[in-house]
RNA sequence: GGGCGAUUAGCUCAGUUGGUUCAGAGCACCUCGUUUACACCGAGGGGGUCGGGGGUUCGAGUCCCUCAUCGCCCACCA
């Protein structure tokens, strides 16, 4: 430290707010988070999940961006070159619909406006919301490359995405073409398969009667959606149902429009389904639309794009889907054609965005054929070239893509990237970059036009997305940076999105760089509250992570959400995980106040761990420390995050706090720590702190600094990770320290039973049963005496057992405590008793085994061996204890 | 309808190849305690026949079968 620092009293509470904000105003001065393309170094590259745009940070970027700043700082101590890119993205669809709604507020109607006007509302409101949500992480402390900030709509981004399209329709693995789609009648858009969410719902069955023409007779069908009867162009049978075969080649009158349509067979229909008896809506339903294709059938497009009935319709015209539902019942009902109403649960697609009904509708759209793209996607995951953690979601993945369908990449919306298709009077078009470009690709393929018109929808949200982690280094036109920092590490993000986006970067990972975009997929849970719901704005069940973040700091947030969530887990999130992360910042702050009041004034104090060599209580401490580096790297290995913390919260807190600085107070009051023994212990606070800086970065840097006056290169963030080695890891200490510590517990469980003061003085005898143990335990018996009042203290191999004491037996080793005339007798009758029960329990399994002659001779020896072992420890354990009973008798 | 995963202490979860980390951790709970940092603390303690049933084995939270409950993903049965 300093003069400065030195005189500067360290104050009694830990105030998060104040230190985080000046640690990482320090950082960003520092430029500590930023990376430039060094080969000397390794790159550690991880490419953020681009949140929306105009998004604010909910609980779920909590836990998702705390990860991937844990992951970055480790490296980044590692030495490697850490790169963690920051972004957002322009959320087509949801980006769209705030900007619709906001001006609906203000009266104004979207297609009033026109595309260019509506763009300029789109960009102000981008321009006004965005990039709050990158703010929101900073206080967080994510260590983000904060000059690479990416955002899918930059001019460099954007042209990726166009010359992406453009590559892949010239490759032929764009095309064209007039599908069924999933229509959103809100949003008037087209969606892709995964934009739609299936639900159970109840809803009814309407059975409805159709006339047979030319007859008297009637067939009924069933359907859960009857205003579709206004686009029925068929009935459809099974060829072979009895109840049916004399309808074949007939015709029905579809009832209220009194319309005739053929009767068709076809073995697609279900006969016990129902009636038997299917309608057919060719325009409205993707089964009966393949079945219009295969019987030409007439196809009567009788719902508008926001789901009102179009003039095709001929009744209801202008009224909405639902209402129609209701009143075409009652309807049918008068004209005497409802012959029942059922109760049903089935399933309804629902759009992810809007949450409206969805409804099946033909259109012209643009798709990408993925069954060939994806094979290298399927192969490189299945193989672990890409290792998903946990592993399990590698069958959710392999299901999705052995089983994947085409992608409708086209929607009716205007913010987003348009589709650089152009287009002549006749309908003709060419894909082109520019007007000037689709016009050369006109003559060249001698196709007349006056104007070209440029398509008006705009591509999906998730197909810029899908080229985040070559884009953001600008991989499509540049080599350098792409080249060194592709592919990336780790890419941190929730099971929800593997489809519409991990699965689909892997995809243009090999289609447009030749190899794999990460190396390790971390899929986190969801967070939520604690009645098991997931937290979301519109349940307002989400607590304001801002907020959080005062009350309990940003480390107290980070510790407390990963404490408690392995990868792929949910976070039953609740604010004492996070309390729970702010006492572990009191604790430690606490201890670390303890050492700076034990300084002398004046002194300088040189961190070091140059432990004292005949300091067992050194020796172990440097051994636990060495032995968590080496299971916290094997825990990153294994993307095991919450273990490695624990394991550093235990060394922090159990070993460090309860044991070693407890052993290393001086013995009497008022005296200072020895300066050599506070420079120990300010060694070994500081590889705590390298330990626990990825999980919590700010109180660690905090006290580093105050630990030592360092250079700016020097800080915390960018020292150097702890490295494990063996020499230090010695066994037989920790062992050894164990059984002191079994010995101490022992002693206090004795004072606390018989109710005697952790003050009051006592004689304790300990009678060692091993040599070698026995002489380890005497040459430290100091940290008995240090941790224990103490008359006197005797330990020896050969004692006499005095007369009315309590007792206790630690691995052989028998502690006896005098305690005339504060024993009750009784009581300590009844414990040993109920030793002796629990150690006779546990031999009968034992002798159990041994007395089994298949297991003696099945077992491997030192299974066997360890039993007998186990027996003769008990046995011996049970004789001592028989004979403690027979003082009391 | 198909697939995947789970079920271990009141809660959230560990438990790698079946036999010394085999019944664990944190929180919660109970008792005691203001001893040279920390009551956002210290010390001590109670609590689970590892969802039910069956099987394999000398031996099973750990492997197999089955049932139950829950969750997730996929799917065009009106």
């Amino acid at each position: 430290m300093n003069e400065d620092s030195k005189k500067q009293k360290i104050p009694s509470k830990y105030d998060p707010t104040i230190v985080e904000d000046k640690w990482y105003s320090y950082w960003m001065e520092n430029n500590y988070f930023h990376s430039e393309v060094d080969h000397s170094k390794e790159p550690f590259t991880i490419v953020i999940p681009p949140p929306n745009v105009t998004g604010v940070l909910h609980m779920g970027h909590m836990l998702n961006n705390t990860i991937q700043d844990v992951l970055t700082r480790r490296a980044r101590m590692q030495g490697f070159n850490a790169c963690w890119v920051p972004g957002t993205d322009h959320a087509s669809i949801a980006t769209e619909a705030k900007v619709v709604r906001k001006l609906r507020e203000e009266g104004i109607k979207k297609s009033d406006l026109g595309r260019d006007e509506f763009l300029k509302h789109a960009w102000e409101w981008t321009h006004k919301h965005g990039g709050i949500i990158l703010e929101q992480l900073k206080k967080l402390g994510a260590s983000c490359d904060w000059d690479r900030t990416s955002f899918t709509m930059d001019p460099k981004y954007s042209d990726s995405v166009i010359d992406t399209f453009i590559d892949l329709y010239a490759k032929g693995k764009i095309y064209r073409g007039a599908r069924m789609i999933n229509w959103d009648p809100a949003a008037l858009t087209a969606l892709s398969d995964e934009e739609v969410i299936h639900k159970e719902v109840n809803s009814k069955l309407y059975h409805v009667k159709y006339q047979i023409s030319g007859s008297e007779h009637y067939v009924t069908i069933a359907t859960t959606r009857p205003e579709t009867i206004l686009g029925d162009t068929a009935v459809c049978v099974h060829p072979k149902d009895e109840r049916y075969i004399h309808l074949h080649g007939k015709k029905v009158i579809v009832p209220l429009l009194n319309r005739e349509v053929p009767i068709i067979t076809d073995d697609y229909v279900e006969m016990e389904f129902g009636t038997g008896c299917l309608k057919v809506t060719p325009a409205h339903d993707v089964n009966d639309y393949e079945l219009g294709q295969k019987h030409n059938l007439e196809t009567i497009n009788m719902m508008n794009a926001d789901g009102t009935i179009s003039e095709e319709g001929e009744l209801y015209i202008g009224m909405d889907r639902f209402a129609v539902r209701k009143q075409i019942a009652k309807d049918l009902d008068e004209a005497g054609n409802l012959v029942k109403i059922e109760d049903y649960k089935n399933k309804v697609g629902y759009s992810e965005r809007t949450d409206v009904v969805i409804e099946p509708r033909l259109s012209l759209q643009w798709w990408v054929s993925m069954k060939e793209l994806s094979q290298p996607a399927l192969e490189n995951v299945m193989n672990d070239n890409i290792q998903f953690h946990p592993a399990k979601f590698k069958n959710t993945y392999r299901h999705w893509m052995e089983n994947v369908k085409d992608w409708c990449i086209s929607r009716q919306l205007w913010w987003g990237h348009r589709i650089p298709a152009w287009y002549n009077e006749d309908g003709d078009f060419v894909v082109a970059k520019t007007e000037e470009e689709a016009k050369e690709k006109f003559k060249t393929q001698n196709l007349k036009f006056n104007t070209l018109k440029q398509d008006e929808d705009v591509l999906d949200t998730w197909f810029s997305s899908w080229l985040w982690p070559i884009s953001v280094f600008d991989g499509f036109y540049t080599e350098e940076e792409v080249d060194y920092y592709y592919p990336t590490n780790d890419l941190v993000t929730a099971p929800e999105i593997m489809f519409f986006w991990v699965a689909r970067m892997i995809i243009a990972g090999y289609e447009y760089r030749g190899e794999l975009p990460f190396k390790n997929v971390y899929y986190t849970g969801i967070v939520r509250d604690k009645q098991g719901r997931k937290m979301s704005k519109s349940l307002g069940n989400s607590p304001d992570p801002l907020e959080l973040i005062g009350q309990y700091g940003a480390d107290g947030i980070r510790m407390g959400m990963l404490f408690s969530t392995p990868a792929g887990n949910d976070l039953p999130f609740d604010a004492s995980i996070c309390e729970q992360g702010s006492k572990f910042s009191n604790k430690i702050w606490n201890a670390f106040r303890f050492l700076t009041m034990n300084m002398e004034e004046g002194v300088e104090y040189k961190p070091t761990l140059e432990i004292d060599p005949n300091n067992l209580v050194d020796r172990w401490m440097m051994a636990r420390i060495h032995q968590t580096i080496k299971g916290v790297d094997e825990d990153f290995k294994n993307y095991k995050l919450n273990d490695a913390l624990k394991k550093v919260y235990s060394l922090i807190w159990d070993d460090f706090c309860d044991w070693y600085i407890e052993l290393a107070k001086p013995d009497t009051y008022g005296d200072k720590f020895d300066v050599q023994k506070m420079n120990v212990a300010l060694g070994m606070f500081e590889q705590l702190m390298k330990l626990l800086h990825p999980f919590m970065p700010f109180i660690s840097e905090e006290i580093w600094q105050y630990i030592q006056d360092r250079k700016p290169e020097e800080a915390l963030v960018v020292s150097d990770w702890p490295e494990y080695n063996s020499q230090f890891d010695i066994q037989p200490d920790v062992d050894l320290f164990l059984n002191l510590q079994e010995i101490i517990s022992a002693l206090r469980n004795i004072r606390a039973e018989m109710g005697v003061s952790p003050k009051e003085e006592l004689d304790i005898l300990i009678k060692t049963s091993l040599n070698e143990i026995s002489e380890r335990i005497s040459e430290n018996d100091w940290i008995l005496k240090k941790l224990q009042s103490t008359k006197s203290l005797e330990i020896s191999t050969q004692l006499e057992k005095p007369g009315a004491c309590s007792s206790a037996i630690v691995d052989g080793n028998e502690i006896y405590v005098p305690l005339e005339g504060l024993i009750d007798t009784d009581k300590e009758i009844e414990r040993i008793k109920g030793e002796i029960n629990r150690i006779e329990g546990w031999l009968k399994g034992v002798n159990g085994k041994l007395n089994n002659k298949n297991f003696v001779d099945n077992a491997p020896k030192a299974v066997v061996e360890n039993e007998r072992n186990k027996l003769r420890d008990g046995e011996t354990n049970l004789e001592k204890l028989r004979e403690q009973l027979k003082d009391f008798e």
